[in-house]
DNA sequence: TAGATTGTTAATCGATTAACAATC
DNA sequence: TAGATTGTTAATCGATTAACAATC
């Protein structure tokens, strides 16, 4: 029925839903895809293709009704819906993860940890209990999980990705530093922070590097104007009539 | 004097310099871009394209050395010098991202922390002590520090960006689930974690329908196979010599 | 030298932007 | 009805892939 949704496209919708949201919260009833365009420094053309793809959310002549716009965005995000979250790995990430607020707030609701450190096995985070990773097969058996979060080293990280396929699971939160290479109906989204810190680092260097360019250009004009003025000065001693 | 880089091609980067990470140690000395390529899932000739942009890291013939490039593309991505770094916001994320060992072992050191809590405010993790956010200005008067990270609620998200930009902050890596409009010298890194997660939910949605719908199709397929045969059967029954 | 493989140019593909007819 | 603004088609732009000459 539907064609597929490109990826920049999906990319977006989040950002869509936030500016949307914060619309609401300003009691603004409707905005049309130009003034949208222009709080988000994105073009109308584009806000508009973007949400054609899932059909006619607007009308013409008044442009989208923010509240219903947001509600049809969050539907397609699935924040309507309780989405039942485990996490593998109750370290820091993994335990920062199930107390982040922000989550819940949109139905993503953390059910359960798993770890093999004895020490944290056991404790219990905002309600979700940490059990040993022995169990996971039990516990998948006995609840429906929605999203499997991953915060463990990488070279654990494979091996349990499969484990939770094999149960089942038909998408994995991966933020552990390796690519999973799982069956091709398993999806995957990776949040791979040292990249992401990486890649600011590299525009970090490359803007210092530009920046230093310019500098050495602007010295380099200065000289040569330096030495033009001197020439210049230079050829009046040698007029004749000086 | 070079071309600008596009974001896709630096959003790259950090992979490649993972797989020759991983080729280093199991004593690799040279590879191909085919090889390469296979093992990435990519093409080869985006690698080539890639690697091109930074100037020619292969030889004609032999293909690429791997310990010289790793070296190459750690030295663009600045792992190869070390990179100061403070964490505004204490909170779990703040913490978590202050322990994590990844980031040390890529150059990237977490020098301070601030937060207005008092409870956390004076505490010490790996080295970095925790200040009161007061003091982030005489900090930033007295350090050198490369990279800001936010980890605070978005509705003080940028009203601190802007205190970091007045201090001559030029890299910030923002974990506030808010866009923060700084000037342009300024260069920002979102981790929105909670639309990543959304555009795992809605791939999750989207599989799950058109799953559904194949079952339909071949529902519908079953029926129309069974009425053709009745209808067969039927029109046999009438035949003449039955 | 012959074979391999890069660097680079050309062709293709996809995503973004512009334009405008449809319609509220 | 006239004005506004969408939905959608066409044009442009950029990124990816293919091809191949250069060269180790």
């Amino acid at each position: 029925m539907k064609e597929k949704i490109s990826k920049a496209v999906i990319s977006r919708l989040p950002r869509y839903y936030r500016y949307l949201a914060d619309l609401k919260e300003e009691n603004v009833d409707r905005i049309s895809s130009n003034d949208l365009a222009k709080r988000m420094h994105v073009t109308a053309s584009q806000i508009r293709q973007d949400l054609n793809n899932f059909g006619g959310f607007g009308q013409q002549g008044y442009g989208y009704n923010v509240s219903y716009l947001h509600g049809e965005i969050g539907k397609l995000l699935g924040i309507d819906r309780q989405n039942k979250v485990i996490i593998i790995g109750a370290g820091h990430i993994g335990q920062a993860l199930a107390n982040y607020q922000n989550f819940s707030r949109r139905g993503f609701l953390v059910k359960a940890l798993f770890d093999i450190d004895p020490e944290v096995i056991g404790r219990n985070i905002r309600g979700a209990e940490v059990y040993s990773l022995d169990r996971l097969e039990e516990y998948l058996a006995e609840n429906e999980v929605d999203i499997a979060t991953l915060t463990l080293p990488r070279d654990r990280a494979l091996e349990v990705a499969n484990r939770l396929c094999a149960c089942g699971i038909k998408a994995i939160w991966n933020f552990a530093h390796t690519d999973l290479n799982v069956g091709e109906d398993v999806l995957v989204e990776n949040v791979h922070l040292s990249e992401s810190l990486m890649q600011l680092s590299y525009r970090m260097l490359a803007a210092r590097e530009a920046e230093e360019e310019r500098m050495k250009h602007a010295e380099q004009l200065k000289l040569d104007h330096r030495r033009r003025s001197e020439k210049a000065g230079g050829l009046r001693k040698e007029l004749p009539g000086a």
